[in-house]
DNA sequence: ATCTGTTTTAAACAAGTGTTTAATATTTGT
DNA sequence: ACAAATATTAAACACTTGTTTAAAACAGAT
């Protein structure tokens, strides 16, 4: 049970810190999630807020992996974009709940954001900031700041999956059809986005 | 300073519950914040979630109260969607956290679901999603599901605002750069939809 | 001024919070 | 087998939580 139980509370953290969040749940929750004593978790984390610490880093690591991954590659751009947007949905739809996790931490939860220095090395070193900027140069891509781009992608792969429980209500659809119409959007995200970032393509 | 303080109470509420959210703030905090004691909070609303119920409503009719006011008006439909987005982001502009705070709660707090029943209506009695539909068969819009629709909207108008800090990090930008990006990226967001939904549009 | 109903307060309640302690169980090395 | 180190537990700590209670302050009417 030695590496065991060390590795059962951060996955039960895992689970119980994305779906409440870490003010509204409790470290005796976590504990008995993982199926142990209260005592033991800060036996291994020595507080609630450095397990959370650890948890919210290894979060952000999962959320920008794949990202990152693509961007490393030598596809063209085109193609990045495409299967970065995928990619997302995919991933999204295993883990539909990160998104508004992620946000909710970095807005409301000070410590979080110190989380994040390590991850964005990550980004950064991915030099796709860098490559987008060329592209525009060359006007092979529309003139449109890099923030502005991140937004753009982001806005259409995250909210569809945050805004579930808001649309589910608004148009009293079940969880089956919204899945749905997640992967269906999923095209329409890809295709508008594309469209709009590279105008003079064709259809 | 009768009727003062349940005004006061709600005002104070309104501001910690939004800043906060619902699980993460006290009774007394906001009692503190409305400058009164904190038995006052359940005199005058009888309990904290009952108190909240109040404010998640209210929150619910401003927020989607102008997006209802432009679906009533009898512009022609590319007018109605480009007014549309250009109020959210004016709305959130001035209320940047208020996306969060609603899927936030909707998403965590069982209650806040009930609360939305009455705003629902609102959208209904508009018609618009019925308007929506005779366009779509007129072939003067693209056919996509009016579902998908309101997700590629309100992604453009919520998630800018939603990812704030996250972008600021990322991008390691100020305040004041950000909110010049935001209403530089309201453009965009007219544009691209638009252009993505109307396909036979000229630019 | 006295009574009446309403508003406000301080104090207390049980329950739950993160964290620590000291004792017990278990594994490890010899 | 024994001893040292590690893992696990129950119990307690001080503190905060939402809510209630009973007393005080205040208002208006007679």
């Amino acid at each position: 049970m030695n590496q065991n139980a060390e590795e059962k509370i951060k996955q039960a953290a895992l689970r119980v810190f994305i779906q409440k969040g870490s003010a509204n749940c409790s470290s005796r929750e976590i504990a008995r999630e993982a199926g142990m004593n209260v005592a033991l978790v800060n036996y291994y984390f020595r507080s609630k807020s450095k397990l959370f610490a650890i948890i919210f880093e290894t979060v952000m690591q999962d959320f920008l992996k794949s990202m990152v991954q693509v961007f490393s590659s030598d596809l063209p751009i085109r193609e990045k974009i495409k299967i970065l947007i995928e990619r997302e949905f995919e991933f999204l739809g295993q883990h539909p709940d990160i998104p508004n996790f992620v946000l909710n931490e970095l807005a409301r939860n000070p410590e979080a954001m110190q989380g994040i220095l390590p991850v964005l090395n990550m980004v950064n070193e991915s030099g796709v900031f860098d490559e987008a900027r060329k592209l525009q140069e060359r006007g092979d891509m529309r003139q449109m700041d890099i923030v502005q781009i991140t937004i753009l992608i982001m806005s259409n792969c995250q909210y569809p999956f945050m805004a579930q429980p808001l649309m589910k209500v608004i148009h009293g659809v079940s969880n089956e059809t919204y899945k749905e119409h997640l992967t269906a959007h999923k095209t329409h995200a890809v295709n508008m986005v594309l469209g709009y970032l590279f105008p003079n393509d064709q259809l």
